[in-house]
This record gives C-alpha cells, sequence and structure tokens, in this order.
DNA sequence: GCCAACGTTGGC
DNA sequence: GCCAACGTTGGC
C-alpha cells in the first residue's frame, strides 16, 4: 500500500511545533471524534508523514513536519478520572478512543499560512482550505505534502 | 472577542 | 428517527 500522508492540528497553546522539537516523540491524546478515531485507530500507520498545523494561531497554518512513530493504540487518558480527557463511557475492555504517537521532523522557518494555502495553486483541493472544516486530522496527497513542504523550507 | 459552522445530545 | 438546543472549533 502506497504511503499515507497526514496533515494533524493543534493549537500551540496546547502543544506547538516547539514543543514536539524539544520533547522528540509525543502522544496525540485527547481526539474526541468519531471520525478521527477512525482515523488514528485504522489508518495510520508508523512512518506516515504529518504535516503539524497550527490552528488557533498567528498566524494559523503549517508549522513544520512530523511523522508516525506508533500506530493507533487506546488513549489511555479517557480512563483517568482526573484527566481533563476523562470519559467515563469508555471501556478498558473496549476503548472508544485511541491515539498515535509521533516523532519530531523538521520545523520550519516560518509558517506556511492558511492563506497561503489557499493562495497556492495545487492545493485548491487540500481539506484544511475548505470553509467549516473543523476536522483535526485530515489526509493529504503526497503531491500536496511536498508542495507545502518546498513552501515552509523556502519562506 | 465574535460568530458561523459543525458534531453531539436528548426530548419527543 | 427527527430536529432543536447546546457546546466546541477555529478563522477572522
Amino acid at each position: 500500500m502506497a504511503k499515507q500522508y497526514w496533515l494533524m492540528k493543534c493549537e500551540p497553546e496546547a502543544y506547538a511545533i516547539a514543543d514536539l522539537e524539544r520533547d522528540g516523540t509525543t502522544c496525540w491524546e485527547g481526539v474526541r471524534n468519531y471520525q478521527a478515531r477512525n482515523t488514528l485507530r485504522d489508518t495510520m500507520k508508523v512512518g506516515d508523514p504529518v504535516l503539524f498545523y497550527a490552528s488557533n494561531a498567528k498566524p494559523s497554518g503549517v508549522s513544520g513536519l512530523a511523522e508516525v512513530s506508533r500506530a493507533g493504540y487506546p488513549d489511555h487518558f479517557a480512563f483517568d478520572q482526573d484527566h481533563k480527557y476523562y470519559d467515563g463511557k469508555s471501556d478498558p475492555e473496549n476503548p472508544t478512543w485511541y491515539m498515535v504517537d509521533l516523532r519530531f521532523v523538521e520545523k520550519f522557518p516560518k509558517t506556511v499560512a492558511l492563506a497561503t494555502l489557499k493562495d497556492t495553486p495545487g492545493l485548491e483541493e487540500m481539506m484544511v482550505t475548505k470553509r467549516g472544516m473543523r476536522l483535526s486530522i485530515q489526509p493529504v496527497t503526497a503531491k500536496e505534502y511536498r508542495l507545502v513542504r518546498k513552501l515552509g523550507r523556502n519562506p
């Protein structure tokens, strides 16, 4: 199967590309949306490249690159009553929520802003450029990934 | 901080 | 199963 590419959103206030650079790897906990859960659980594989997208930022956009370092496994934070991601409906025997681990790859010198993505020929179909698109984990094509990487490396 | 768009919940 | 109300996301 061909390698799958992803875009993953996070608010920098919660976790930024600089935090990933510092940590090296991190677990991507707290996804509480079924469509994104299915992607985490069923589709993401070790080594899949990821565009790291900063939402609610100035400006919002792709701030760097990561890759999947561990495929989907249960989000155990859902079982921790004291944790903000606790969800009493998730059964440890049959977990509702999943997460992956990400490894730092690269931090762009400058964020590729959402406005730039929208203006770049070849990126018209990217989900993140569509109005009202809230899905936090989105598939991107290899071509889109390479284009965004090029923009990020040559601001 | 505003507010439009979306997903989820819950009454019926 | 419909759909209004609500909470959240996320650009601006």
